[in-house]
RNA sequence: UCCUCAGUAGCUCAGCGGUAGAGCGGGUGGCUGUUAACCACUAGGUCGUUGGUUCGAACCCAACCUGAGGAGCCA
């Protein structure tokens, strides 16, 4: 008899005809004179399923021993039940796998979020993070599906890197030297010059799209940078769509789209998990992903941005003035406060922005936006890429930087050069956005922060 | 790196100068088609660490450690 799974014994439309095998993890257990009720969990859907299970059956001794945490193979009967669920399995015999120790840390009550980032090797078998990590592997099936149907060809950039995505952040030593020669002599390294863990592949990602047309990367990514927020972590991954032929008004309309979908196909695959986030985590949050879902979203240029702010009668801690970067703050009024939707900021002023983006006709601005959502603040970055050779070197200049360094970067702009455009969107704060939890530790597995990367 | 807050039982917290507490979880017994079940009993603590003030410190002071929130940086 092969094991099903427990979200598929909770959808049957009329009980099997035949005993059924279920094995799971025992969340809790009450007993009765003659039974006991034993409710299990086999993380392939919120509900558990409850065991009936009499004196007397083959393993009824072991049912009593049973402790929350404890795993189980169970036959039985599926029969409707006499309580407020659906569906019950009348046990026919219960057999233990394994015991769970007097110990065992998930209790039946609210634990805090530190406590379980403590305890992340058995924080998915609570009910928030079995949901949290069903929704991130939909989201991530939903990002290939979003590409592939668009004819995006799928990329996988290195993980090491010796080149330097500048203005993406710190980055980590990848070294194979210890002592002296690591700062002396860093030619006699593994690669034979220092290397790093990449912070973004969209370097890498331009070359690609300057063959394929359009490509996408999702894969892991690495920043060094000493941050204490709930929106930063030292590992995270990335999406980075990277087109050909496009330029940034096709990079905003790529970028509010897949938001859109990725909302849109949560809605309609994880109803039971997001309606758990809505309870007990975030009241408004289904509410929102509706709104955001149906309605279009607000994009204004940076220069409107920072008129709006001028003219808010707020009082920003930051001062406001054009030519200073947008602080936290000011992101949050706009989307939070004025727009109360996802809002796309574009044409930032140069001097704020890396070498690669494109400068637009002013002179002043550069074709680069940020995509805002509430509670979140920046979920999208992205731009037009300079594209013409002699300013692109003129923009490595102004940022100190050696073309030699770069060389088959700036190669692309001298063989058949194309206007493209790309952003990265943070994979973790999508699942922030979309589930409601406000702390990026809880959306990944096991989180690396700055001093941290126990598991 | 800066600013703020917090570390008391396995967990969540109360106690805020005078003998260390509750609920949940664990153990034992009881009761019941129960569902964060219920009732009774019971075990469980160098009060983050190190110094200091005091007759006396979980409580006041200092430093450090750890965690969280915010800023910067960014996704």
């Amino acid at each position: 008899m092969s094991r099903m799974p427990v979200s598929q014994v909770l959808n049957c439309e009329t009980a099997p005809a035949e005993p059924i095998l279920v094995q799971g993890w025992v969340r809790t257990r009450r007993d009765s004179k003659a039974f006991s009720f034993v409710e299990i969990n086999d993380g392939s859907c919120l509900a558990n399923l409850q065991i009936i299970a009499d004196q007397g059956i083959p393993g009824y001794e072991d049912v009593l021993q049973l402790r929350t945490g404890a795993s189980v193979s169970i036959t039985g009967n599926l029969v409707e039940s006499q309580g407020k669920q659906k569906w019950e399995l009348q046990a026919t015999s219960v057999e233990m796998l394994g015991n769970a120790e007097e110990d065992f840390p998930l209790q039946k009550k609210g634990h805090s979020m530190e406590f379980l980032r403590s305890i992340a090797h058995l924080r998915p078998r609570s009910n928030l993070f079995g949901a949290v990590f069903r929704v991130r592997s939909r989201m991530a099936y939903a990002i290939h599906q979003f590409f592939q149907d668009k004819g995006f060809v799928y990329v996988h950039t290195p993980i090491i890197t010796a080149s330097d995505c500048e203005g993406a952040g710190e980055m980590f030593r990848v070294t194979t030297l210890d002592g002296e020669e690591l700062d002396t002599a860093p030619e006699k390294d593994f690669f034979g010059k220092p290397s790093y863990l990449t912070v973004s592949g969209q370097l890498e990602g331009e070359t690609f799209a300057c063959a394929l047309s359009n490509i996408y990367t999702f894969g892991p990514t690495f920043r060094a940078e000493n941050s204490h927020t709930s929106r930063h972590a030292s590992e995270f991954w990335m999406v980075e769509p990277e087109m050909a032929f496009c330029d940034l008004q096709g990079d905003m309309d790529l970028a509010e789209e897949m938001v859109k979908y990725l909302v849109t196909d949560a809605l309609e695959h994880c109803r039971e998990d997001l309606q758990f986030f809505n309870s007990f985590i975030d009241k408004g949050l289904i509410e929102r992903l509706q709104f955001v879902s149906e309605r279009s979203f607000e994009r204004v240029s940076y220069t409107e941005a920072v008129e709006l702010l001028e003219n808010s009668g707020e009082k920003f801690e930051y001062p406001v003035e054009y030519g200073l970067n947008l602080q936290s703050e000011h992101e949050r009024w706009l989307t939070e406060e004025h727009f109360k939707c996802p809002v796309t900021v574009y044409n930032y002023p140069a001097t704020v922005k890396p070498f690669y983006m494109r400068r637009n006709d002013d002179d002043k601005t550069v074709a680069a936006m940020d995509l805002l959502v509430p509670g979140i603040g920046e979920i999208v970055g992205g731009s037009q890429r300079e594209e013409r050779l002699d300013v692109l070197r003129e923009n490595l200049k102004h940022h100190d930087l050696s073309e030699e360094d770069y060389w088959w970067y700036v190669d692309l702009r001298k063989y058949g050069t194309v206007k493209h455009a790309g952003f990265g969107l943070g994979f973790e704060r999508l699942l922030m956005f979309v589930t409601g939890v406000a702390n990026i530790r809880d959306v990944i597995p096991f989180p690396r922060t700055p001093g941290s990367a126990d598991f």
